[in-house]
DNA sequence: GTTTAGTTGGGACACATGTCCTTGTTTAAG
DNA sequence: CTTAAACAAGGACATGTGTCCCAACTAAAC
């Protein structure tokens, strides 16, 4: 989820200043997609700024919003570490700047440079620490609750996030979200 | 989840044999705690033998299974990383062995050890998939759907889950498993 | 063997959410 | 400016799940 800039930007920052094979930097528009759920996965971003969403479509055609992601937070490594196709799709909300590194490059990285591996292993601590925390929340409680928490955070962060996105992020139906959005402004 | 025992198992074993400091076996009968939610975390445990569930309880009272544990797996690792309290309390479902690491041990191998960095960010990667997949599963099906994945998992790995821990998986209510079970035997 | 307490399953009602359709508004094309 | 298509919100009904309580069964204590 949101969280300071880790030291991600830091060690891809001087990756890309010292012209290091296999980094480079790429811009998105909004709803340009940076990976496709299903297909092979290629590389790794790390955003330099902007806003994400990390979905996936499952079988039944409904869409699930697992975190939104900004600076400062990598993207794609699951992946390359497990060899496998994209679990997820991302797509950029907003104008979108991220460092790009090759598999190959990753990889090799991930076997030697020990500073990368602590910086992975904190960030997938964190990771799955706010997933378990999200699963648990949504399924204990109604959406409701998960709606005033989501809000509260897209004020706190200062960001927009569409109806679509919301009630993906929350696993609702866009009319279940319509009601407790009502509910909510007669709460007032 | 389920999965096959690691070289998490192969590695601590040979610390075990190789009488490291800070490494012991440590035995704990059905129903017994491993760790409790909201406790200050002082080890890591890899499972020798046994199974366990991995467990949350929200502010409203609700228990949430995030997954059941089998050998081979880590567990308590999260909080000695992230310097934290326990996020979630870990039962033993039956009889259960496992080798037990002190934190300094764990860190000191964490920094130095790039074979275990890796085999922590591989099976980070297997448990972020997993926690992900769960998560939407749960939002975007009914419980039935959960629960026949669920007993399929059980056979498969010949284990015998309670009601009240099938219902604290799936997030739902006792009577609602009910419902779905005699709803399933209805369909048989 | 009896009594008490705990456990389990289901009925009934309430609440939350999904689905489908209608109406109104907005946007885009001609 | 008009028309058509797309989009958004809500009504109505259906389905899924939660809560509460009751009855029956099981286990434990005496």
């Amino acid at each position: 989820m949101f969280q300071e800039a880790s030291n991600f930007l830091n060690f891809v920052e001087e990756l890309y200043t010292q012209d290091t094979a296999g980094v480079s930097l790429v811009e998105f528009n909004a709803k340009e997609m940076l990976m496709h759920q299903g297909s092979a996965a290629q590389h790794v971003f790390i955003l330099k700024s902007g806003l994400c969403k990390i979905s996936l479509v499952e079988e039944n055609g409904k869409e699930y919003i697992l975190a939104f992601l900004s600076t400062g937070e990598i993207l794609g490594e699951l992946e390359l570490i497990r060899d496998e196709p994209r679990l997820c799709s991302v797509q950029a909300l907003n104008k979108v700047e991220a460092y790009k590194l090759t598999k190959t490059c990753f990889l090799n990285l991930l076997n030697t440079d020990l500073k990368l591996n602590r910086l992975i292993i904190n960030a997938y601590a964190e990771r799955i620490t706010n997933t378990s925390k999200k699963a648990s929340f949504q399924k204990l409680y109604t959406s409701e609750n998960g709606l005033q928490r989501i809000l509260k955070l897209q004020e706190t962060e200062n960001i927009e996030i569409s109806k679509a996105d919301l009630s993906a992020y929350l696993g609702i139906s866009v009319r279940s979200l319509n009601r407790s959005l009502k509910k909510l402004k007669e709460e007032e």
